[in-house]
DNA sequence: CGGAACGTTGAGTTCGGTCAATGCATGTGG
DNA sequence: CCACATGCATTGACCGAACTCAACGTTCCG
């Protein structure tokens, strides 16, 4: 493996605390590969031989059951996937595709169970992670049964407005139709969602919404630390 | 704390291979307790002072949001709750309060992080049940989104059914309003949808359903192992 | 220049929620 | 013991949120 991507997995969080010794044995079995959007990278069901690491784009978690298929959550940069399933030696329970290209980061399971037996620094990392994953996942729970969709909405727009320091314009990085799928509606159902923000302070154009009213927004959204922090 | 209680905690899963010192200081500070019925035990938003486990009793998990409030959870015998606020120290995501006359062993966060530190058996106790707790949320979050009401309460019949090893007759453990909220319903229209399952093999007679045709019934609901598993 | 995929809009439908009334069980005080 | 209150479950009527289906516009790409 290439001293740059050494540096790359180095740079992780993760990976960060870790002694030398553990750090090598990470990585003299993981992969660093490129993919082209919209490819499949593991499929729900199948056994946890890697965990995966987003080092650069957007991959997308999601499920599918008896034909239906929706959007659990997107990973950006630096962020791991299936960490629990490699943990507890597990069928993944959810898959994984590329959204736009991305380098990905894949130890072998195997190796990541061995070392946190052994280095007591990368087990407290492993920890925390899995904690703040369990965390969010309950957070998603909350979500999706105490909002309406346009609660939902309103709150994503809010949260990618506080994120990207309070710009008026926004961007969305990913499709419309995975953003409604993640917020559990129908693509459909999103676009009149938009149209119902605008008397909360939102503007549609587009790919680019306007958040012109942000106290507006705020004030119907109902932002909660305990949902969205 | 007297020998008794020792033992009980001790047979829980999280301490049954630690060892007799990290023993020691975990119960050095806990507490045991037993409290009457609807007694809200912790609220969210609050610090995670203790890591609670459930020792006999049933404990519901909630949620409140704007005056709607949700249950997420049901836990019963060794089970533990808020485990992920204790390890990270961060506030509850959820309150609990407990549905039965309930014994609950209270162990301080501090102590649990301080033991993690220096016992690498029990950090991995902490791992896998933290794991398994994260996966569990995933699963929830799959059953809310991918399936409708009826699907939903079709799993929950049949998985109580294989649960009390292919009993006929099911007695619901708690209220079904709480079940209701627990699936993401109404009460009103979990007695609809109660009704509605009788032509997939169950019958409903006050407080005891009838589960008549499991072969019917799982045909409906197409259980799968990365949801109820 | 098609063709494909996505987003939007409209019409109609369905699922699930709200509101209200009733029945039923439990519990309390006279 | 009964009268009454309380809380839960059920049922019906109604309503609203969200989905389905279909049509159409746009963009992107071969």
């Amino acid at each position: 493996m290439p001293q740059k991507h050494l540096v790359e997995i180095r740079d992780n969080p993760l990976f960060a605390s870790i002694g030398a010794e553990s750090f090598a044995a990470l990585t003299r079995g993981a992969y660093v590969q490129n993919f082209p959007p919209h490819t499949e990278l593991i499929t729900e069901g199948e056994a946890a031989d890697f965990l995966h690491i987003v080092s650069t784009g957007c991959v997308e978690l999601f499920s599918i059951w008896q034909g239906r298929e929706t959007s659990m959550s997107f990973q950006t940069e630096n962020s791991t996937f299936i960490l629990a399933a490699t943990i507890k030696d597990l069928p993944y329970l959810m898959s994984a595709r590329t959204i736009t290209k991305s380098r990905v980061i894949m130890i072998p399971s195997q190796d990541i169970r061995g070392v946190f037996e052994r280095d007591s620094m990368f087990a407290k990392s492993i920890v925390s992670e899995l904690a703040t994953c369990y965390r969010n996942a309950i957070k998603t729970a909350k979500n999706i049964k105490l909002r309406t969709s346009l609660e939902r909405l309103a709150n994503y727009i809010l949260k990618l407005h506080l994120a990207q320091g309070g710009r008026i314009e926004l961007e969305l990085a990913v499709e419309k139709r995975r953003i409604a799928s993640f917020l559990g509606m129908t693509p459909e159902n999103l676009s009149r969602s938009f149209a119902g923000l605008k008397s909360h302070g939102v503007e549609m154009d587009g790919q680019v919404i306007k958040v012109v009213d942000a106290a507006k927004l705020e004030e119907f959204a109902h932002p909660n630390a305990l949902i969205d922090g």
